[in-house]
Parts: C-alpha cells; sequence; structure tokens
DNA sequence: GTCTATAGAAGGATAGAC
DNA sequence: GTCTATCCTTCTATAGAC
C-alpha cells in the first residue's frame, strides 16, 4: 500500500467522521462525505464496502478515544481527590476539542444499543471496578462511599461532564437569554464540577 | 370532524412517536409508522401532509412536555431544599414513563438545532430566572450561590437527572458486568442525586 | 487507484377508486 | 375518510474505462 493510498483512506475517513457526527449514520450522505473529502462516491466504496461499514469504522474509533479518556482517571496512582481534579480538567479538555462526540455516541447508543457493547465487551470492566476498590479503600471509606454507591458517584461525575455538551443546542440558547456564553461556563466548569463533588463527598453528616 | 378522525389522528400522532423515538427524524419510515398504526400510509399524508410536519407535531409535543416539567420546581413555594428533592422525585419519575425522550431530544438538537430554539423562544426565560433569583435571594447567599454561579448548579442538576437516561445503553452495559440493575439505580438516584446536591450547596468552606 | 455513468432499491408523496 | 397502485426522487452500490 502506498502512501498515496493511506492519505485517501485517511480523508475519507475524517470527512466521514464529520458529516456522521453532523448527521447520524441515516442522516449522513455518500455524497456529502465525498464532497468532503474533496473525491468522488465510488473511491469510498472502493475503500470501505459499504456505507455500514464505514461508519462502524468511524464509531468504533470514537467511543473507543471516548472511553480511553476515562482509564488515566480511574487507574492513575493519585488521591480521590486529585483524581476528580484530573478527570473533570482533563475530561472537559477533551471535550472542548471534541464537542460533538457526546451528541454523535448518545444518538447511535440510542437507535444500536448493539454497537456499543462489543465495543465495552473488550474492556474487562470488573478488573477496573475492583481496582479503584481496592486501591482506595481507605478513602472510599473516610468519605463514605460504599461498593453499592459507587455507580452513583461515578454516573454522577461523567453528567457532569458530558451532559453539558450533549444538550449544548439547548442551554446555549437558554443562556442567550441571560447573557451567559457557552464556551465561558464550559471553562468555569472544569473547577466548578470538580469543586461540588468534593464538596459533597467531604462533608460530615449533621446528627 | 367526526370522533372518527380524532381517533386515527391519535393513532398515527403515537405511533409516529414512538417510531421517531427509536429511530430519529431521518432513521425513521413512514411504512413503519404506517404498520404501527395499523393502517396505510397514504393516511399518515391526509393527516399531516409531509414526513416532517408530522415530525414537527411530534418532536413540539414531546419538547414542550419535557420543558413544562422544570415549571413546579422553579416556580412553586418551597425552600431550595425542598425544591430540589422535589425535583428529583418528580422529574426522575416522568422519565421512568418515558425514557427515550432525553436520547431522542438531545439527538434532534444535534441535528437541528433550530427547532428547539423556537420552543424554547416561547419561553420567559428572564423572567423565570428572575423569579428565582427574587424568591430565593436569602437561601442562595446563605449557601454562596452568586446569580454567576447559578447556570452551573442548574444545568449540574439537570445533568444529575437526564443523563443517566441518555447515556442508558452504555450505562446498562457497563452495570451489567458488575451486576448492577439500570432500574433500582434509578429508583435509588431520586434520593442519591437530591442527598449528593444539597450536601454540596450546604458545606460549610474549610478555612 | 481514481474517475464517469448508471443500475437498482428504497422511500416519500400523490392520484384516483370506493 | 380510507384504501391500492404508482410515480418520482434520492441514495447506495457497482460496472467499466482510464
Amino acid at each position: 500500500m502506498t502512501t498515496g493510498d493511506r492519505q485517501t483512506e485517511e480523508k475519507i475517513f475524517e470527512a466521514a467522521t464529520d458529516e456522521f457526527e453532523e448527521n447520524g449514520l441515516t442522516g449522513a450522505r455518500m455524497q456529502n462525505i465525498a464532497d468532503r473529502a474533496g473525491m468522488n462516491k465510488a473511491l469510498l466504496h472502493y475503500y470501505f464496502r459499504t456505507k455500514d461499514l464505514l461508519f462502524e469504522a468511524v464509531f468504533t474509533k470514537v467511543a473507543r478515544q471516548m472511553m480511553s479518556k476515562f482509564k488515566p482517571a480511574l487507574e492513575g496512582n493519585m488521591t480521590i481527590e486529585e483524581k476528580i481534579r484530573f478527570f473533570f480538567r482533563e475530561h472537559i479538555s477533551f471535550l472542548q476539542d471534541n464537542p460533538r462526540l457526546p451528541g454523535f455516541i448518545i444518538n447511535e447508543i440510542n437507535h444500536n444499543p448493539a454497537r456499543i457493547k462489543k465495543i465495552i465487551r473488550n474492556i474487562d470492566i470488573k478488573e477496573v471496578w475492583k481496582n479503584v476498590l481496592d486501591q482506595h479503600k481507605d478513602e472510599l471509606h473516610r468519605y463514605n462511599i460504599t461498593e453499592e454507591s459507587l455507580p452513583q458517584l461515578m454516573t454522577t461525575i461523567v453528567s457532569l461532564s458530558v451532559f453539558p455538551f450533549a444538550a449544548r443546542g439547548i442551554i446555549e440558547e437558554i443562556f442567550s437569554n441571560v447573557g451567559v456564553d457557552f464556551n465561558s461556563y464550559i471553562e468555569e466548569r472544569k473547577q466548578y464540577a470538580a469543586d461540588f463533588v468534593i464538596r459533597s463527598i467531604t462533608k460530615k453528616e449533621e446528627s
């Protein structure tokens, strides 16, 4: 395979990523992808055979990318507080560079849950889970976080980072009415969300 | 217009809601809607003229329904703490009955932001905003919530309720690996999310 | 490997009978 | 108001030249 091939394949892949992110699988058009890539439709089929296979390639890539962003915060050698701050800083920065990913992935998992399941099966969730519990045993106990409540905390943290991007269209419109800028809001959020979560888990219950 | 008409129109509307929620505007098929409603395609056009107008009708209805669910918690005569508990209880219950709404709305606003903007323009956001600030002046001050940080708090609260439903496909798959049931998780969440938020805003800063 | 031209299927929309 | 039959556009996919 020559350098020319690789470049062509890459161009198609990038054009397809844009088109699929904007329009979803069913809304995307092979003709649009060809136009974006500056070539003709026939070449897309030469390299990827069908629309569905091209989509599969794109979706697998971005879903893996998204998943991989959770790893450092789960496995790193930091305290829970540090991990929470690290996660919001890094993950929101990643989403600032890829603001359409959340909507794209949410859309697809709702229309075809099987596609994401295949990808998740390649991750050893049990192992990751066990690691978190073992590594932070003392801290979790100190914060009153039990194994049973960990799913609630985890989804809470992810919600705070991902949801604003997924719902951007609504949020931006509502904010515009009260003079709030979405980008500034997102930039502030790295700090706000981390503080918010840490305050909550460190709060001592009143008797 | 006879009773028969109304029933037919309603049947179409419900079938269309299901089909659009599952497949989105571009993925939905008029033939499928006709099948679900137990009639033929031509009738859909007789009542709603085009696919896009039918979609518009469905989307407007469910988006308004979703929006209206925020009103009682924003305008009611309760303390902030009571409103937070009330919101999570009522809103998550509503989503338990309509679990596909978040994904459906997020999908559409990402592909066609204009559609939701038209609906939001009919709400006087400034007025709602002003009401919250006026009505809870003392409480907000006591909790250290400023007008500037209110957007962060509001989106935080909504995230915690809506996101799990939007990302259900992923969450369910991950949970299945560690033996967590999605429905129980959601039921618990009404309490967990409320406690989580209230702990965070009532925490006194250490000096 | 890349292009033009076109096949062939799918899907939205309408005509016209009842 | 409801149905069957069909039109016509759109879109994926392929054939075949270069």
